[in-house]
DNA sequence: AACAAGTTCAACCGCATAACA
DNA sequence: GTGTTATGCGGTTGAACTTGT
C-alpha cells in the first residue's frame, strides 16, 4: 500500500516562508507543474503535496491578478453564481488571473453581503420580499442598466439558481414552479454559448445545457471548457 | 494608547471522483 | 469489476489586519 498524501508527521503547516515559496517556484520553473505528491521531497519542502498545490495555485502562479476585483469582475462573478451556484473553479475558470479561493473569498465578504443589504438572498438570487403577484415569464427586456446591481435594484428581479445552489434547477425548477410559485424569474441578460469541453467537464456542459437557454456547439477546444457569456 | 469587534484572506480539512493497478 | 491512491473542489477556520470606541 501506497503513503497516504500528508503524512501528519514532519510536515510543516500554516503559514508559508519566503524560502518555502522560493522552493517552490523553483522547482517548478525547472519541472513544471503536475505529481504534486513528490513534488515536496523533489523541492526539498516539508509540505504535503495538497499543500504545495494550493500554495502554487492560489498564491504563486505568475499569472494571478492580485488586488481588488473590477466592477465588471464583479458583475461577471454575480451573474455565474446565479447561474452554477458555488462551483467557485467554474466561475474563476471565467475571470483571467483569479483563483477559486480568492473568488470564494470576494464573494463571502463582499458581494454577500452587499446583495444581503439590498434584500436579495445570496443562495438563490431571489428579493426576500416577495411581489404577492409573480411576473409573468419572459416578459422582461434585458437590464440596460451598467451593471448587475443597477439591474437588481432596477428591476427587481433576480436569478434562477435554486435552494440547493446548484445549476440542476435553474430553468426546469422555473417550469415547474409554473406561475403558482412567488418566485421571481431569471432576467440577466445570460445568452449562453457552450461548447463541449474536456471530459471532466462533460457533465457539467451536459448540466448546463438541458437546464440554461443555451446553444451548444459542436466545437471542441482541448482542455478549454468553453462557456461564453454575453451580457 | 489600548482594547474590542469586525473583516479579510491564506491555508487546512474532508469529501468526491478520476486514474490507475 | 474492485480496491486504492492522487487530485481537485468547496466549506471552514483562524491569524493578521483594520476600524471603531
Amino acid at each position: 500500500m501506497r503513503k497516504p498524501c500528508c503524512d501528519k508527521e514532519g510536515t510543516n503547516k500554516g503559514a508559508w516562508s519566503k524560502q518555502e515559496d522560493q522552493k517552490l517556484i523553483d522547482y517548478i520553473r525547472t519541472h513544471g507543474e503536475g505529481c504534486w505528491r513528490s513534488l515536496p521531497k523533489a523541492a526539498g519542502l516539508h509540505r504535503c503535496g495538497k499543500s504545495c498545490r494550493l500554495r502554487w495555485i492560489n498564491y504563486l502562479r505568475p499569472d494571478i491578478k492580485r488586488g481588488n476585483f473590477a466592477q465588471d469582475e464583479e458583475d461577471l462573478i454575480i451573474k455565474l453564481h446565479a447561474l452554477l451556484g458555488n462551483r467557485w473553479s467554474l466561475i474563476a475558470g471565467r475571470l483571467p488571473g483569479r483563483t477559486d479561493n480568492e473568488v470564494k473569498n470576494y464573494w463571502n465578504s463582499h458581494i454577500k453581503r452587499k446583495l444581503i443589504k439590498m434584500g436579495i438572498d445570496p443562495n438563490n438570487h431571489k428579493l426576500n420580499h416577495i411581489p404577492l403577484r409573480p411576473q409573468p415569464q419572459h416578459v422582461s427586456p434585458p437590464p440596460t442598466s451598467k451593471n448587475t446591481m443597477d439591474a437588481y435594484k432596477q428591476q427587481k428581479v433576480i436569478a434562477p439558481s435554486g435552494e440547493n445552489n446548484g445549476i440542476s434547477d435553474s430553468a426546469s425548477s422555473l417550469e415547474e414552479e409554473d406561475g403558482k410559485s412567488a418566485a421571481l424569474l431569471p432576467n440577466l441578460n445570460l445568452d449562453l454559448t457552450i461548447a463541449i469541453p474536456s471530459p471532466r467537464s462533460n457533465k457539467f456542459t451536459e448540466e448546463m445545457a438541458h437546464n440554461t437557454e443555451s446553444t451548444v456547439t459542436g466545437e471542441v477546444l482541448k482542455n478549454e471548457p468553453t462557456l461564453l457569456l454575453f451580457t
